[in-house]
Formats: structure tokens, sequence, C-alpha cells
DNA sequence: GTCTATAATCAGATAGAC
DNA sequence: GTCTATCTGATTATAGAC
């Protein structure tokens, strides 16, 4: 460990030092990206507007994140570190856990804004953020997959295996996050993702149908 | 009937005259539009680089179209007049010709991309495609729960109505397109939406589960 | 670290010649 | 109808003062 990084450290336990400061600035600016990425998309967002909403000028927000691609993989890696303790814990969730994930993002529309603005920006070419939601994609199917083993084991209503379910799943929540989006009014997300739930869960694979219509009356 | 609109069928005959060579010009400019559009986004797209493709200077383009928020709504009615047919005759559909529908999609991944882009994008504030998109998901909807109720009846598995599992059948659409523009190699797009009519046709709201399995392993 | 000043480029749109 | 020429404004990024 070098003096330097004791001084780092100790920055920030103290809590006010400079790197806790410089921190903080980092934080206040991905924030005003995320919010204008929601409300502009990536390429309709300017470093200036960004600056503005953060509170510094542009040339400043320049020196903590040297170009507006670098500020985009920032903008990625925190809403990455946002839902790390979702992520990291997929394993052990439960289909009731991803319900409860859609009733939390229901109430939060600019952060789902920004996420299904930029995994639509994200499948034009060259684009900066590509890798990343082509990995995530990997990520989260290979999640689903478990938590559905796991829940319903091998065999799902219509023939289906965990592992065919996944991408199911994945594509019904992002779907549901562009209808809900578009219309709030008119698209209940919550109880949508319910519905589509008790599709996975009613006249399993086992072939007993016998469960059909139990418990599928949450609306 | 004016002197101008018989002047205008009448060129339109021929096959030859001014009007149809104009015709033929906002063709072109639609169709590099859509190209371009797919390729970098709607505010990434720039009206010199459709005007080049085009074959014509962007001043020419703009002669045709005046501003590039009217370009992007020619796009979207000329995607509309596209699938007219099919969208017109929804009513008549079945499940199958949506399954062929998803066939057809994964062959032109050009128009695919378009639309995911243009979606996405959508959801930003004061877009210019936004109220399209909106009355766009609204018809669709509609349309889908009429082929479920004629497919299905009025009960589906896990108690779903044909109304409430409409949403779900759109956002799997959308959803599985953007998986499999992300990544092809990953994602048989065709065979995951057979996979989710599968779930729609299992175990039906009749309590006849005779049927599961039966036609499912065309992975 | 944040600023001012500015470079270098590119955007959408208009005016007017032909 | 399509062109050349031009305007106006915005964009990312750099250089250097403090």
């Amino acid at each position: 460990m070098t003096a330097r990084d004791q001084v780092r450290t100790a920055d920030h336990r103290s809590g006010g030092g400079r790197e806790a400061r410089r921190a903080e600035r980092r934080e206040a600016i991905l924030q005003a990206a995320m919010e204008l990425i929601a409300e502009r998309g990536y390429r309709g967002t300017s470093l200036a507007a960004v600056a503005e909403r953060a509170g510094l000028t542009q040339q400043g927000l320049l020196h903590h994140f040297p170009s507006k691609e670098l500020l985009l993989v920032g903008v990625l890696e925190a809403r990455d570190r946002w839902d790390t303790a979702a992520a990291a814990a997929t394993g052990a969730w439960r289909t009731d856990t991803l319900a409860g994930l859609v009733e939390y993002n229901a109430g939060r529309p600019g952060v789902v804004q920004t996420y299904t603005v930029l995994a639509g920006d994200s499948v034009t070419e060259d684009h900066p953020a590509r890798d990343f939601f082509e990995r995530r994609f990997r990520r989260v199917r290979e999640g689903l997959a478990g938590v559905l083993r796991t829940e319903y084991g091998d065999r799902l209503p219509g023939g289906l295996t965990p592992e065919r379910a996944a991408p199911l799943l994945a594509a019904v929540m992002d779907g549901l996050q562009l209808q809900w989006l578009l219309d709030p009014a008119e698209v209940d997300m919550t109880a949508a993702f319910g519905d589509f739930l008790a599709l996975l869960g009613a006249a399993g694979g086992e072939g007993d149908a016998s469960a059909v219509g139990a418990g599928t009356d949450e609306s």
C-alpha cells in the first residue's frame, strides 16, 4: 500500500476528505447523466447539459470523465452496482422476488426509462453499450434459468425447460417495461408480470393438470 | 376531382410520369432513412447521410421532406403501409400466422433493428414517434386479444383472459427481438416464440391438458 | 479540480440560381 | 426539383490560467 493509498483510505474513513468529495461529485454527475439519458437518449444528451444539472461546467465534467463514452460506461457500471446485490444473489431468488423487483421498478419510471432507451440504442452499430447489454442478457438468462429450475424443476408447461423459458421471462420483463412507459394508464406492468408467472406455474410439466386454475386469481 | 388530380392519376397510370418519379424518389429516401436509423438511431442519423445514400443532396432531400421530423413520420407511415395487409387482417389471423411473421422478421434484421431502435427511442420526452408507438401498441394489443380469443376461447392457461395475455404476447415479441439482435447466435427468436405459443396453448383454461407436449419439440 | 477561451466539426435549415 | 452557398447554433474535446 502506497502512502497515497493510505491517505485515500483515511480520507474515505473521515467522510469529508478530498476523495470523498470526488466520489460525491462523480455520483452527482452519474445521477444527472442517468436522468438526461432517460429524457433524451444517449446521443441526444450533451455533456454540457449533464454538467449543468450536476452543477459544474462541461469542462469540469470532462475532468472526471474524459469522454462521453467513458461517462456512459460509468452510468452502466453504476446501474450494475445499484442492483449488484440482486444479480449476485440471483441463484437464491424465487419468482416472488422477481415479481417484487417488477413492482419496485414500477415505482421508478426514470430508471426503467434509462434502461429501455439504452437497451434499444445499444443494437446500433458500434454502440458503446452494446457489449454491456450482450453480456448482461447472457448473465440474466442464465440466472433466470436457475430461478425457474429451483422453483419448478426441469419440466415446465408446454414441454419447456428452464433454459428455454428463461429468454421468454427476460423478454416479457423488457417488453412490458416498454409498453408501460408508453402507456402507464393502460398497462399494469406488475399485474401482467404476475400473469406470466401464473402461465409458467400453471399445469406443470409433470403432466399433472389438476393444479390448473389454482392460485391464479391474484389478478 | 380537380384537373390537377386527373393529371396525377394519369401520370401514375402511365408509370413513368412526373408523379411516379417523385414517388420513386420518396421511396428511395425512406429506404435510406430506415437503414440509417437502424444503424445509428434517429438522433444519430443526419439528413446529409440519408441524402447521400439516396443519391441526392441534403437540400434535395429537404424538398421532399421539409424537416427531419417529417422524414421520421414518413418512415413510420411507410412501415405501417408495409405491414398494412397484416394489421388490417389481424382479426382473421391465427397464432400460426404470428409465428410465421416472427420467422419472416428473423430474415430481416434491418427492419427489426429500425423498429427496436425507434421503439426504445420513443419513450424519451417529446419524441416525434412517441404518439405513433403509443397508438400502435394499443392497436396491437387489441388485435392480439382477438387472435387469442378466436384460437383459444375466453379461458387461457393460468386463469388468463385473452385481454390479459395480449400485452404479454406483444412483450415477448419485442423482448425477443432485442435479445436476438444483440446475440443472434445465442437466441433463436423463432423457436422461442414457438415456445411461448406452446405455453399459451398447453393445458388450456378448459382443464384439458391432453395436448401438453405435442408439437413442442421444434427446438 | 474547476474555470475561461477556443478549436474543430457537424447539425438542421434557408435563400436563391438554374 | 435539385443544386450551390450560406447561416446559425450546438457538439465534443483541448489548452492553459488560477
